[in-house]
RNA sequence: GGCAGGGUAGCUCAGCGGCAGAGCAAGCGGCUCAUAAUCGCUAGGUCACAGGUUCGAAUCCUGUCCCUGCUACCA
């Protein structure tokens, strides 16, 4: 049992299937910062991304590479990372549905709900693609050949029924119901929630949870006649076939919380504060996911938030396969790792989807990194140097300085943004405030100050060092609010202010953020500030590519 | 088809009965601490289209045209 708030926060796991775009990691960023943003307030953190491996789909990509599944998914878990790891990403854990404790956890779960009654076998029919395993009725084709599949347009599709087991997603349509009235902040944002409150309304049918046969994906755990599928030797029969992908990747949430195993760990991280998900999962994680954790006897999640999309111009869908793919390698190359994390979540509103665009990315980040921010701290350390021989002055009371008050409310609107996910909306007030302090350079202009002083001239002294100590503490104050989003860049500006970082690389561990965003917090402890070095070098507008 | 959301400056969007706004991009000027930076000013609009309600409509109502999302087992 821990005795300070928890948050326990997740990503969608993504799929394994091929290399990992920026339209992919966006969620990741943005959930980073969230997970960042708790760590530094001192809340016990946790939070858990990685792959969904299984599915006849991703048995198909390995085969037509000639490889072993496991092999394949392996080489794009690797892919995964390394990108996470350029983009500064901190997972508590990173789960993959192929780790053991989650395929114990999956079947753990089938088995409560079969004891619940909730599990029934049936028949499911439908379009079978033989390369590809069952799908969706509105991805076939009408051809005069015949129905197709477009991945394999030379193959008829057979209609095929398959004996599979079903989830009593029905029994729950009440309690569904009634949880999205008394939970109105359950889904948001809410325009989804009303998407998903009329879907239940629609009426909720049962769905297959199993696939025939003994493929890639998690052996079904119980046999037709109720037994265990489990054999004397450990192995599993093949009779009792695998768990559809999807009742198996939902449930890496309650394995990372550490179901079943570890009874306490789970009372301590479960139900998850939240789940980052992308618009076209949500139904799978609001409303089939909450009647699986009921029917295993656990709570539902407490929040589900689905972000908008990266689009391309004119509006399309980013994927690998319309070739406007964007590879995270060149965005983190181009940007660096802060820059990347930054662009992605101030150009993408965290709630909607946006178009977004190479230029627009150079041009988001000259503006807001290279010129209002980088340059803010580039001229406030080497002012302090030129003028005050590297020694840091105390800000000015909040009260009486232009900036102190400018910082109270602006402190205010971040903390209410971030509690409502408005992630771009955090970063538009903190830039608001970057904007406020180079207005204040200009009306106060130290550089005429400083010959005011050398001129002997009374409390330009005192002048010049609150201004000097105003503009370096907006400068601390932007960094530690931003850090959850610039996570590399904030502890190079503390330094160049003479500040120690005090968080780690996950941010945890430091004091309590919310005291340290306190203005004047440090008032009184001498420091010496650095050599000015810029942050983010300003980019030679390109033509579009990537 | 049904339900929901949207169409406002070159771009991204805010405003949602009371003088059409912000940021970026563009043009001009100031300043020199700074990363060709920054500060100020200017320009830029049939508020998709047509009708209606109102003293007054981007805003409310009706119709039309576009765009997007949801409308169950690819994930």
């Amino acid at each position: 049992m821990i005795d300070r708030p928890r948050f326990y926060l997740t990503t969608a796991i993504a799929y394994a299937n091929s290399m990992p775009g920026v339209h992919t990691l966006y969620e990741v960023i943005g959930a980073d910062a969230v997970a960042r943003w708790h760590r530094m307030q001192g809340h016990e953190t946790r939070f858990l991304t990685g792959t969904d491996e299984h599915s006849v789909n991703i048995a198909m990509r390995a085969a037509e590479e000639g490889r072993a599944p496991r092999d394949f998914v392996d080489e794009k878990v690797a892919l995964f990372k390394a990108a996470e790891a350029s983009l500064a990403i901190s997972p508590d854990r990173f789960i993959r549905t192929t780790d053991p404790d989650h395929i114990a956890s999956a079947q753990e779960m089938v088995r409560r709900a079969y004891a619940n009654g909730d599990i029934y076998l049936g028949a499911y029919e439908g379009w079978y693609c033989p390369s590809e395993g069952f799908r969706n009725a509105t991805d076939v084709q009408e051809t005069p050949r015949g129905t197709i599949c477009p991945n394999h347009p030379e193959v008829p599709l057979q209609w095929l029924t398959e004996k599979n087991w079903f989830f009593r997603l029905s029994a729950y349509q009440e309690r569904l119901e009634r949880w999205f009235e008394d939970h109105p902040d359950f889904v948001e944002p809410t325009y989804r929630k009303n998407e998903m409150l009329g879907f239940i309304r629609q009426g909720l049918e049962d769905f297959s949870i199993s696939r025939a046969g003994s493929g890639w994906g998690i052996p079904f755990p119980i046999l037709e006649d109720g037994a265990s599928a489990q054999r004397p030797d450990g192995t599993w029969h093949p009779d009792a076939g695998t768990i559809y992908v999807w009742y198996d990747a939902l449930i890496n949430y309650v394995t990372g919380a550490g179901f079943p195993g570890d009874p306490e760990s789970v009372a301590t991280w479960w139900p998850a504060d939240l789940h980052i998900i992308g618009k076209d999962i949500l139904r799978f994680h609001s409303i089939f996911w909450p009647a699986m954790l009921w029917s295993a006897g656990l709570e539902a999640p407490r929040k589900v938030w689905a972000h908008g999309w990266l689009l391309a111009a004119g509006g399309e869908r980013m994927s690998k396969s319309r070739g406007n793919f964007l590879d995270p390698g060149d965005f983190v190359r181009a940007f660096g790792t802060d820059g990347a994390r930054y662009i992605a979540l101030r150009e993408v509103p965290f709630d909607r989807d946006a178009e977004v665009s190479w230029d627009g990315f150079v041009r988001r980040y000259n503006a807001d990194l290279a010129n209002d921010f980088g340059n803010l701290v580039n001229r406030t350390v080497s002012m302090a140097n030129r003028y005050l021989a590297g020694e840091r002055p105390d800000p000015r009371a909040e009260g009486t300085s232009v900036l102190g008050t400018s910082w109270s409310t602006t402190l205010a609107a971040v903390q209410g943004r971030f509690d409502r996910m408005l992630l771009h909306e955090v970063l538009a007030e903190l830039w608001a405030f970057v904007g406020d302090a180079n207005k204040v350079v200009e009306a106060e202009q130290p550089w005429v100050i400083v010959k005011a002083v050398k001129a002997g001239e009374e409390g330009a002294e005192a002048r010049l060092r609150g201004v000097l100590g105003d503009l370096i503490e907006a400068c601390r104050l932007v960094a530690l609010a931003a850090a959850p989003v610039l996570p590399t860049v904030a502890p190079r500006i503390l330094a160049q202010l003479g500040y120690a970082w005090a968080y780690g690389a996950d941010g945890n561990g430091g004091p309590a953020l919310l005291d340290e965003l306190r203005w004047g917090a440090h008032a009184g402890e001498p420091g010496q500030l650095t050599a000015p070095e810029p942050l983010f070098p300003r980019l030679e507008v390109e033509t579009a590519d990537a």
